[in-house]
Parts: structure tokens; C-alpha cells; sequence
DNA sequence: TGGACTTTGTGAACAAGTGCACAAGTCGGT
DNA sequence: ACCGACTTGTGCACTTGTTCACAAAGTCCA
């Protein structure tokens, strides 16, 4: 049992839910929980059973028939996917109300990302304690990058300034940025790029609150995305 | 021309994507263009022409050929979409790192939403003055709820209360739940609830970046999600 | 050993989303 | 009034994602 993966490409979507399994499987693993069925890792992740499978498949044949998966066995497997064996540095481009939230949230070390450094271009702000670190210059971008060995950043700046500094961290060799900044960023090809747009988030919300409204007769039972039955009306980021 | 949408179905993929449609049409207004071309909507958004079209499509037929869309025109019938001819108010439960960046976020109030109210379980911080709102207890929350009105709510606690917090919001008839806490929370149908988890969008970061240390021979091109050429490699949210 | 029961892994049907390509309008100039 | 340039709206083919449903494989107990 248990091939290799071998050169198993693993869809898109599958891949933003690994890590709700991933968090699923530690909570098991907490618990002293030493095999899960996919049953249980569905409701654990707001997902269904039959989906669980089929995205687990796509990491080889793990799980044993007749009892489930191995908690630690799968945990291992996951976190190898992800990437998760090591700690990767992270870098937090500008240093505001959500820059600094962010700086101090601890849900990140927990889960195998470490805040190494924070920038921002106003010089009011370089110098200053933010938690552990302190604050350095814009300037500096390339040499506190290249130095610690970066490679995943996260842009907190103003609009304005995302393009910009999007273009900064990938000539410093970042190869993956997360996008707070309610703006378009591109980059080069070979860059990753996710984005997380709180205003946006709300706009959605508040097209299924308007349609609610409209009661033009939908199927009442159709919520946002994903959902079925009582069980995660979750929509996935 | 321009017949009513009638009761036409927007696709969720097509809904996730008019505010990102909203954001670059206001950009537009502010220059002060009067029409776009679903050409440059796209570059502006992200995006490409075609998938522009369709989306815009499905909210009825208001372009004009040979030359493209009203902007004005347009904002106001997205913004109708999405429900943003009115202000929504919004609690924020949770007053942490997390949920006081938020309440000072200021990006929210220039896109229809107004944080109304701030709510936390712990008593030493009720009382406390965030921005211009004080925190108020999570004891006082269904009537808070219910005076001013508020049917959306943002969730900024640790990830143990989540659960519990969404419990209450739903009882006191919050209808739209925004997520930020990194646990899975269930509602019930008929309530929308979207997430947003920071740690899962770097781990899904990452595993693109291990993915890339892998040599093993991918097409070097395909990036993350939804990228095309060297325009947007960003991903939905 | 055998038989009842559980749970995986996956083929195949279905559903949703994307992108191409082009007919059908619209405009401005002559 | 006509022509050429431009841009929308959409049918269609294709890709991706989801769900069902069931054989295969394993456990447990007598």
C-alpha cells in the first residue's frame, strides 16, 4: 500500500483546502485521536466525506479501509506538501493598523511562519518596537530579504503603495506575496500572489443579504457557496 | 434598450468578482472617464475582456457596442447588486490585535459598511474607548444587535470562541457572518458566512513556493491560481 | 476460518466556470 | 448614405471541480 505520489499534480482547489485538513488533523492529534475516517475529518473541516477522500487521493493512498487515516501519518504527509517541515521567514511590508495586527498575531508561528522583519517607508515609523522587532527602513528592503533568507512576504500598505512595493520584494527575490492592500497587484510570472480583500469579503456578504431581501422567490435553501445540508454554509477565502 | 435583468441568476464565481468590477469603476469615476471598455475594465481589475463581458452579462445588457459601458451607469447598478445603496452597520466581536485594526480600518466606510459597534467577552476590556466606539460587553450583544439594526457581523476572536459567538450573532439575527477566527464555525441555512485565514493563505503560499523547489519538471508557467500571461497572477479570494 | 460490518479509493455522471471567436450593433468621417 | 474601425453579447467547446455510488480491502469477533 501507500505508492509514492510520484508526479501526482494536485488540482487548485484541492490545494486550498489541504490546509483546513492540516488544522483538522492537529486538532486530532491534540486530542490523542491516533486514526480519523474521512467522515470525521469532513465534519471536523466543514467539508463532506466523499471530498476529503478524493482530496487525500491526490496524495497517494493513505488511509487503511475498514478504520480511516493515521492522524500523525497524514499530519506528516500534509505538511510535507505544504511545505510546512520548516519555518519559513515572513516579512510584513507596512507598518499600520493591520500591518502591526498582524505582527502580534501568534496564530502564525504556531503553524510554520515566523515574522522576521517589519518595513515601512515612513521614517517616522523605522526605528520603532512593534513586539519583537522593530521597524526598518523601505530602503533596506532588499538587504533584510536577501540577508534572511526571504522569500514570503505580506503587503499591509495603503493602496497606493501595493504596486510598488510588490515590484521591491520580487526584485529582492520574494517569490510569494499575500496582499492586504485593496488594490490589483501583478507580477511576473514565477511569483505567487494571493490577496485578502476585507472589504470585498463584506461587498459578497452583502449581495446574499440584499438577494435575501429580494424574496423573488430562489430557492431558499441555496446559501453563498459550498454549502450543503446543516453542515458549513462555509465558503472557502 | 437595457431591459431589466429579470430574474436572471448571477453565478457565485461572477459575485465574488463585482467588487472587484466596483472598485475599478470608482477608480475610473475619480479620473473622471465616462465610459470604459470591457478591455481596460479587465486590466484595471485583474482580470480579462471576456470574463468581463460575461460577468456584466449576467446583470443585464448595458453596454453599447463600439464603445463600451457608462461607468456611472454601471456603479450604480453594481452597487444596487451588491446591496451598497444603503450603509450596512457592523459589529465586530472580538477586540483584540486583530479586531482593533479592523475597527480602525478605515477602508470600510468608503464602501458602505460602518463598524457601529464593538464587542468582547473579557470585562476589562469593556469600556474602552477604540477609535470612536467604546467596547461594549458581549452580555449587552443581542440588544445591541437588535437597536441598531446590524445584520452583519465580523468574528475577530480567538478560534475557541468563534463557535459560540456565531451561536449568539444568528439568536439575535445577524445574518451574515465574516469569519477571521481559524476554526471551522457552522450556521445555520439561511445565514451567509464567508472566512478569512491568514495562516491558510500562506500555507497555501507555500506550498506553491515548495512546489517550485521541486524541479521535478512542471510547466514552469502555471502559476497559482487564475493567472494569465504576465497580467494578474492573482488569485480569488 | 468465516461472515458481518466499516471505510477507502475511484470511475463516471454531473455541474460550474473559463475562454474563444464571431455576428451584430454603434460611431465618426467623408 | 456608406465604409471602416471598434466593442459588446453570447453560443460553444473545453477545463475544472463536485458528487454519487459501489467494488475492493480491511477489522473484529466468534
Amino acid at each position: 500500500m501507500a505508492d509514492r505520489p510520484a508526479g501526482r499534480r494536485i488540482p487548485e482547489a484541492t490545494v486550498t483546502r489541504l490546509p483546513l485538513y492540516y488544522r483538522a488533523l492537529l486538532e486530532c492529534a491534540d486530542r490523542g485521536t491516533e486514526t480519523v475516517s474521512s467522515e470525521r475529518l469532513a465534519e471536523l473541516a466543514g467539508m463532506n466525506a466523499a471530498k476529503v477522500r478524493k482530496d487525500l487521493s491526490y496524495l497517494g493512498s493513505y488511509g487503511t479501509r475498514g478504520v480511516g487515516y493515521e492522524v500523525e501519518f497524514l499530519l506528516g504527509r500534509i505538511s510535507g506538501e505544504l511545505g510546512l517541515t520548516q519555518d519559513w521567514p515572513v516579512v510584513i511590508v507596512g507598518v499600520g493598523n493591520l500591518g502591526q495586527a498582524l505582527a502580534n498575531y501568534h496564530g502564525f508561528g504556531a503553524r510554520g511562519f515566523r515574522v522576521e522583519a517589519l518595513v515601512d517607508a515612513d521614517p517616522a515609523k523605522v526605528g520603532e518596537q512593534v513586539g519583537e522587532l522593530a521597524v526598518e527602513s523601505l530602503d533596506d528592503l532588499a538587504e533584510v530579504v536577501a540577508e534572511r533568507g526571504i522569500r514570503i512576504a505580506i503587503i499591509a500598505t495603503p493602496a497606493p503603495a501595493a504596486q510598488e512595493v510588490a515590484g521591491l520584494l520580487v526584485a529582492a527575490g520574494v517569490a510569494s506575496i499575500l496582499n492586504f492592500a485593496p488594490t490589483v497587484v501583478s507580477v511576473p510570472d514565477g511569483v505567487s500572489l494571493r490577496k485578502v480583500d476585507l472589504a470585498t469579503e463584506l461587498q459578497i456578504l452583502s449581495f446574499y443579504q440584499a438577494e435575501q431581501g429580494n424574496w423573488s422567490g430562489r430557492k431558499g435553501s441555496k446559501r453563498a457557496p459550498g454549502s450543503s445540508s446543516p453542515v458549513i454554509p462555509e465558503v472557502a477565502s
